[in-house]
RNA sequence: GCCCAGAUGGCGGAAUCGGUAGACGCGCUGGUCUCAAACACCAGUAUCUUCACGGAUAUGCCGGUUCGACCCCGGCUCUGGGUACCA
């Protein structure tokens, strides 16, 4: 009989979800191992084939580590809150929680056909009640909680509050928010209203609620995220969005910088996402410095990491934020700096980081005092600084920074040396700046003639020494903002008395977010929460309108997997205590700034409070490669374009149909391909046409080896069918062809563009693994568990290449794993000798009691060794290279014993779980083979007597010679000297020297 | 710009510690089976050169260290990903 995989996979699917194969349970006599998946936001577009790499890859972990003996936590749940559902209700009236439940059922059905061991009683979603009261307990307990610099960690606020009766705030060292907080005694503190003190507490807690910088749009009458904006206007509907300060939730992760930069060294992450992190959180260790404005009391305050280059200060740069602007820009100026700062203000925050190239800045007209020589410097304002870093001011060293440098070329401001570099470094300073921290000191009084390192430890000293600032240690990351203006999130657990925010009691937890009529911002501007009909809290006070971010559930799931059915509790001491944290942790490297460092944070601070007895939420972290999808692209031609003649010619020119320009014009890839490669050899450039064409993406499943079927693309797209399509040949239009008589074997075929790239509902490149029906052509798209089965998705998915590398989707190598698949089924399926002739259909299932020979069982241990190796270092691919050796060694060997063949059965389970599970109850076993033990691994299988040495002459391998390994070196060197082959490539002359390295190489130097 | 990866046959990739470069799979070529096709099985397959034996060249490019380099070092080119003008 023939491998059925469509019966075996369904059988084991039902099978293990009705017998909870893959339960977990804490049981202390065995060693735990958890593994987890980040987990999945439940778009509506469904699994992609790239989604399940990472899945199987823990899976494989998972089921392999069961075999080794250890308990296994391997849960699987649903981000469920976010903005895609709610967009969906915005526009369509589907409450999200719908469409929501919609979507975790689709990802469920694709999730099983696929075969993971997922303990499902474990499941979580965030957007569940009963998981984010939770949530919004642990907010609780930020909100509720200071940090105390003392004693480097988190603490209750009432231990602050008892402070402040005691003795004041004077002893207090905390993380505070920028504004400087007043010094108070106890006897004033308990004088303090109860709004005075509320107020005073806010700067403290670590979760708060202050101004905050926004992009607000007033037409849509909410806040936008960065990529919501687009050129100063939002992106949905194009209305124009300013930046507004306005009242925010914040989460102070700034007060963890330190340790999450240091937490970095302790676990195993990959370099590069470690990196990353180190850089997001950004530590520099520089100078504040003072410099007093000339013709006011105030001073300018800067933070610098090279105060050795003081007197190379040239002018001062404010953020346009900055607050002194206003008060210090003199009449005359003021007209164009209040346009200046309009203009700068508006643009959001990722249009100026990445517009570099564009330098813009005005004059201020003051000016302040040196510290050290006392001479004018004049102060500007530029949008390369700011306000959300250091203090918002920069002084400005053109000569040995290359941003003040651009700044200064532009405006034709002075760049004055002040250091030399070394003996043979030559610095241009009319084409750039000299950044380096290398050299001596000019032109800077007493610092003259010192190096670099010691010039920063002299100035400092005497900044210090002078009270003009003092050494400081500053942080690019910024504290987190916690609140969205929207509704498909966690309500903040927040009621106002008198104005004043305060959490609501753990005993009313959870707030449940509220039912509404629509889903958008109410007609006065506020969140959609506000539409909520009698959403009082005990009846009376207003509730927090905003919600949490996408974040916040996703930043302690890990820890409800352990237990999450608890209602008295997160999760209990003792599930906590059990599973730790996590022991592999597999996700996509997209997230290494957002989440994994707001699950960092959350975890240190749940360690301060007692509540987790570590540090780091996952030991080890690994990012799976993102697999890319092939997509399709048509060219149109721009209908504004004022270049007709130009495409004429370089697209058409054998085409005598004149253009039209009310009607839609499309050119083959072909076309445009000729064009290019014409203008090329003339010499022009590509651009020429290629700005005229605007590309179009098109459904992958209306094109056929790179042709469009412009029917279905028609049928797909209504507002194309009077289009005209340019081929090679000639031109369709309405179904119909004319050809171009003028080209000679022209074609008629329509070809589209293919390219790499991300994976995406819109590119319409989206591969499923299942079937799917087309939506446009009413079709059925088999998938690939359909066509192959899910052990064949599993191991050719793993098969493509190391886990962690990007690669693009494709199935040319699928039949090699599907064929291995059943020769593998063959090793137990025998076809019988008699009666002849026999075929593979009529094989039955039969194993042999016989004892394994030598040949046999060192195939198997070397496989074991393989897999063991593979497994702990990750690299799935070359194990599944190594079940191909193995099974073809085996066929070869026509082994069909059971001594061999059982223990096959379960090195192969992790990979190809369905077609072992079958194979092992044909063997007679009653239980999953999930519950089998993992194959002992004999060296002396392995022991080999000879070698066959390589012998190269001059490192080129010339000839083979097998010799025994208990040889010695001489011996080894004396055997190889004596063979005719050696005296042929000698050609008479005498080796230098020989090298033998036993059991690896001979190499004769001559 | 900066940071992090990576570059090996027609293709995906292997080579785990500096020791036989190209495992395994796809594709391709030839063969067996078949009325035929599919499936399956067998053999071959880096490039150049040679009737052949053999020889030469090969891990993005240039150089270095070494008896020996895909692997280590210096410099460069290209590709992918990330990103923050961070004072």
């Amino acid at each position: 009989m023939e491998y059925d995989f469509r019966k075996v996979e369904q059988y084991w699917q039902n099978y293990w979800a009705q017998h909870h194969t893959f339960r977990s349970e804490e049981q202390v006599s065995k060693p735990k191992y958890y593994a987890l998946d980040m987990f999945p936001y439940p778009s509506g577009a469904g699994l992609h084939v790239g989604h399940p790499l990472g899945y199987i890859a823990s899976d494989i972990v998972a089921r392999y580590k069961r075999l080794r003996g250890f308990e296994v936590l391997h849960p699987m749940g649903f981000d469920s809150f976010g903005l895609p559902a709610e967009q969906y209700a915005i526009q369509t009236g589907q409450h999200p929680k719908v469409t929501t439940e919609q979507n975790i059922a689709r990802y469920r059905e694709q999730l099983d056909k696929i075969g993971f061991s997922f303990d499902w009683d474990r499941q979580v979603r965030t957007s569940d009640p009963e998981y984010y009261k939770w949530t919004q307990w642990i907010f609780i307990q930020i909100y509720q909680s200071w940090y105390n610099t003392k004693t480097n960690k988190a603490e209750s606020i009432k231990t602050l509050i008892a402070e402040f009766e005691k003795n004041g705030n004077a002893g207090v060292t905390a993380v505070t928010g920028e504004g400087v907080i007043p010094l108070f005694s106890a006897a004033e503190w308990k004088s303090f209203s109860e709004k005075q003190q509320q107020e005073l507490l806010m700067q403290y807690r670590l979760a708060y609620l202050s101004e905050a910088w926004v992009n607000w749009c007033p037409k849509l009458g909410t806040v936008l995220a960065n990529d919501e904006v687009k050129d100063g206007v939002s992106e949905r509907g194009g209305y124009p969005v300013e930046r507004k300060r306005m009242p925010q939730w914040s989460m102070r992760i700034t007060a963890y910088a330190d340790r999450l930069l240091k937490g970095l060294d302790e676990i195993d992450w990959t370099e590069s996402i470690k990196e990353s992190q180190r850089n997001w959180i950004g530590r520099s260790e520089g100078t504040s410095l003072k410099f007093k404005l000339s013709g006011h009391a105030e001073f300018i305050e800067v933070f610098t990491t090279r105060p050795d280059t003081i007197f190379g200060v040239s002018f001062v740069t404010l953020a346009p934020e900055h607050e002194l602007v206003d008060r210090i820009c003199t009449p005359e100026n003021k007209k164009t700096v209040e346009e200046y700062v309009h203009f700068a203000k508006n643009r959001s925050e990722r249009e100026r980081q990445a517009d570099v190239k564009k330098i813009t800045g005005v004059f201020t007209g003051a000016y302040v005092e040196h510290p050290f020589t006392g001479k004018q410097i004049p102060v500007w304002i530029g949008d390369y600084v700011l306000a959300g870093y250091g203090t918002g001011a920069v002084m400005a060293v053109p000569a040995h920074d290359s941003r003040d440098y651009s700044f200064a070329k532009h405006f034709a401001l002075p760049i004055p040396p002040v250091i030399q570099p070394l003996a043979g470094i030559e610095s241009k300073l009319e084409e750039e700046a000299y950044e380096a921290k290398e050299g001596t000191l000019i032109n800077s009084d007493f610092l003259n003639g010192l190096a670099v390192k010691e010039a920063v430890k002299k100035i400092i000293a005497e900044i210090e020494k002078r009270n003009l600032g003092k050494g400081k240690v500053n942080f690019r990351l910024r504290d987190a903002a916690f609140g969205r203006q929207r509704y498909w999130g966690e309500p903040i657990p927040v009621y106002y008395k008198d104005g004043i925010p305060y959490t609501v009691e753990e005993k009313e937890l959870p707030i449940v977010l509220p039912e509404i009529d629509k889903f958008q911002p109410t007609e006065t501007g506020e969140p959609p929460l506000g539409r909520a009909l009698n959403w009082k809290y005990k009846g009376q006070y207003d509730y927090e309108l905003t919600t949490m971010p996408g974040w916040a559930g996703s930043s302690w799931y890990y820890l409800r997997y352990m237990d999450p059915n608890n209602g008295k509790e997160f999760a209990s001491k003792e599930r906590i205590n059990y599973w730790q944290n996590v022991d592999l942790y597999l996700g996509g490297s997209e997230h290494a700034t957002g989440h994994l460092l707001y699950v960092r944070f959350w975890t240190k601070f749940l360690f301060d409070l007692g509540y987790v007895p570590f540090e780091e939420p996952a030991k080890k972290l690994i990012n799976q490669g993102m697999i890319q999808g092939v997509s399709e692209k048509i060219f149109m031609l721009n209908r504004k374009t004022d270049n007709y003649t130009g495409i004429l010619n370089g697209l058409a020119d054998n085409f005598e149909y004149r253009f039209d320009k009310s009607i839609t014009w499309f050119f083959s890839a072909e076309n445009v391909s000729n064009a290019l490669s014409r203008l090329n050899e003339l010499g022009q450039n590509g651009s020429l046409i290629t700005n005229d064409l605007v590309q179009i993406n098109v459904d992958i499943n209306l094109v056929k080896e790179s042709t469009l079927d412009i029917n279905k693309f028609t049928k797909w797209r209504p507002d194309f069918c009077d289009a005209v399509f340019v081929c090679h040949g000639g031109y369709w239009r309405n179904g119909i062809f004319s050809s171009d008589e003028r080209v000679k074997g022209g074609s008629n075929l329509f070809l589209t563009k293919g390219e790499v790239e991300k994976m995406s509902k819109s590119k319409y490149n989206v591969v499923s693994p299942d079937n799917r029906l087309d939506e446009y052509t009413n079709e059925l798209i088999p998938g690939i568990t359909e066509t192959y089965g899910a052990d064949c998705l599993r191991l050719y998915e793993m098969f493509l290449g190391p886990l962690e590398q990007s690669k693009p989707w494709n199935t040319n190598g699928i039949t090699g794993v599907s064929n291995f698949i059943r020769r593998l089924w063959r090793l137990y399926h025998p076809v019988p000798a008699a009666p002849a002739p026999a075929s593979l259909a009529d094989s039955v299932f039969s194993v042999s009691d016989e004892p394994a020979t030598k040949a046999e069982l060192k195939v198997l241990h070397r496989t074991i060794k393989k897999v063991m190796d593979d497994v702990e270092r990750f690299s799935f691919n070359t194990s599944v290279s190594n079940f191909m050796i193995c099974v073809n060694e085996l066929t070869e060997l026509k082994c069909n014993k059971r001594a061999i063949l059982e223990p096959l059965a379960i090195l192969v389970s992790p990979y190809a779980p369905h077609v072992a599970e079958e194979l092992w109850k044909l063997l007679g076993h009653k239980e999953s083979i999930s519950y089998a033990i993992f194959p002992h691994f004999e060296e002396k299988y392995l022991i080999e007597t000879a070698f066959n040495y390589p012998v190269s002459f001059n490192g080129k391998t010339r000839f083979f010679l097998e010799l025994d390994l208990s040889l010695s070196k001489e011996d080894i060197e004396k055997e190889v000297l004596a063979q005719a082959e050696t005296h042929k490539h000698l050609d008479g002359k005498a080796p230098k020297k020989v090298i033998v390295v036993p059991n690896k190489i001979v190499n004769i130097v001559v």
